[in-house]
DNA sequence: AAATTAATGTGTTATAATTACATATCTGTA
DNA sequence: TACAGATATGTAATTATAACACATTAATTT
């Protein structure tokens, strides 16, 4: 806007100051986790009478004093306990009619977090992990959001090393296959997997083997501290792409 | 938000009204085009004295009636005359301090016109087309919004036929190469490129050939009807990717 | 009119990436 | 001790990419 804020004064002037400021912003999170070879979400029971039933993903109201992202941190924290989570901004959403109660715009990100380590209190709270599969309707437009986000993870895991935000520190190869399963909805060829990550090099072996697993163990890896946390744009971006 | 406005009704109470709705949104439209080999994006001297003889996108607050989309529409529409373009969202950007006046969030999104088609009357308004790769500094943020929206047309060119927006409806395969390598900043091998475009199979043959070039004509094409305007999924991303 | 120039139009070969596929080995369990 | 089910690994076929050369055409110059 920047320009038209400032040019068209006398514009600006005649329509009412609440008409540009009576638009409410917000954050909503699509909090994914990993869990019994599933993506899952975690959702929250709307309150609303117009939603009465159906979930919602977790969202609030921005502030003054902070950006979207700080926005998006706070909401985690208070409503999970989490920190330091991955967490990446999807898409602004802004139906007129989005929103039962009034005009509101809000802005999606995604968060990938470690279901088992990241032990949330969900009691106390309403919020429950959902297998992605599994949802159909979401209150307001969160199925969308939803979707969305689901799109966009699904692009950054075949590009960046973000996937192992979802694992737990040390894990094994046939875990990283099924949560990229998972996650892309494909069966891969295990063979061929494990030479892709391998000449990806990202992992470490650290010369441990799997404990309590039903079958022959195999050996666990930890991603290297270069690629934790990073948004690194990796080969599949550089390369000649499309690819002229 | 959502939840975040109906569960937390008591905080909302005690936080004043204007903290939360005192947040004007704005859309910034990175507006591309090309002409003489060059990506240019479309500025407009900034008026505001904390930024005397910058230039910045074009942009303004949304309004109550209509979305993000619609707004950036209208401010294309209202500054350029243009309609019916090609418009994809690219990214919010919410710093506290990114506006000198208060507190605006902007949504960026990046526009494709065929510069020479759409004649607009730069005249009476204080537009000016610029090369993007001689663009060091703009007013707010607007270079990050740039470089972020530029980033994503390179991104979108290589996985779909986006580019077309950019040139005339007619064009010869060298006009095509040129403009990609505008666009990456790469330069491309002509027998290659033509049978990676050959094989995108995006193009039709209209028998014509260039006229008033000063060399050999080459023929000329036109994108099949199927793949304007739309924001179609290549093959580039349905593939194996990473690729896994 | 012929020679020159600068671009078009096309194909092959070498390399690299991807896919498909099979066997031996190890460990927990019955 | 045999079995089941998973790990670990390699090779060949296919496909995609990158590097590279020559004959042709039309505008321009001589």
């Amino acid at each position: 806007m920047e320009n038209g804020l400032q040019l068209k004064t006398a514009e600006i002037e005649k329509i009412s100051h609440l008409d540009y400021f009576n638009i409410a912003i917000s954050v909503d999170c699509v909090i994914f986790g990993y869990d019994q070879k599933e993506l899952k979400v975690l959702l929250i029971k709307s309150d609303l009478k117009e939603f009465a039933g159906l979930y919602s993903l977790l969202g609030d109201l921005i502030r003054i004093p902070e950006n979207l992202k700080e926005a998006s941190y706070r909401i985690l924290k208070e409503r999970t306990g989490l920190e330091d989570v991955y967490l990446e901004q999807v898409h602004a959403f802004s139906a007129v009619d989005r929103h039962p109660s009034g005009r509101v715009i809000t802005i999606a990100y995604y968060s990938l977090i470690d279901i088992n380590h990241h032990k949330l209190k969900l009691s106390h709270n309403e919020l429950h992990w959902h297998a992605v599969d599994d949802i159909k309707k979401l209150a307001f437009d969160h199925k969308l959001i939803m979707d969305t986000c689901l799109q966009r993870l699904r692009q950054q895991v075949l590009e960046n090393p973000v996937i192992f935000n979802l694992l737990p520190e040390k894990f094994s190869l046939r875990q990283l296959q099924e949560l990229y399963q998972a996650i892309l909805g494909v069966k891969l060829d295990r063979r061929n997997f494990r030479k892709k990550i391998s000449v990806k090099d990202w992992l470490v072996d650290i010369d441990e083997m799997e404990e309590n697993v039903p079958h022959r163990p195999g050996k666990v890896y930890k991603l290297k501290p270069e690629f934790r946390k990073k948004n690194r744009v990796s080969k599949a971006l550089i390369n000649n792409g499309m690819s002229l």
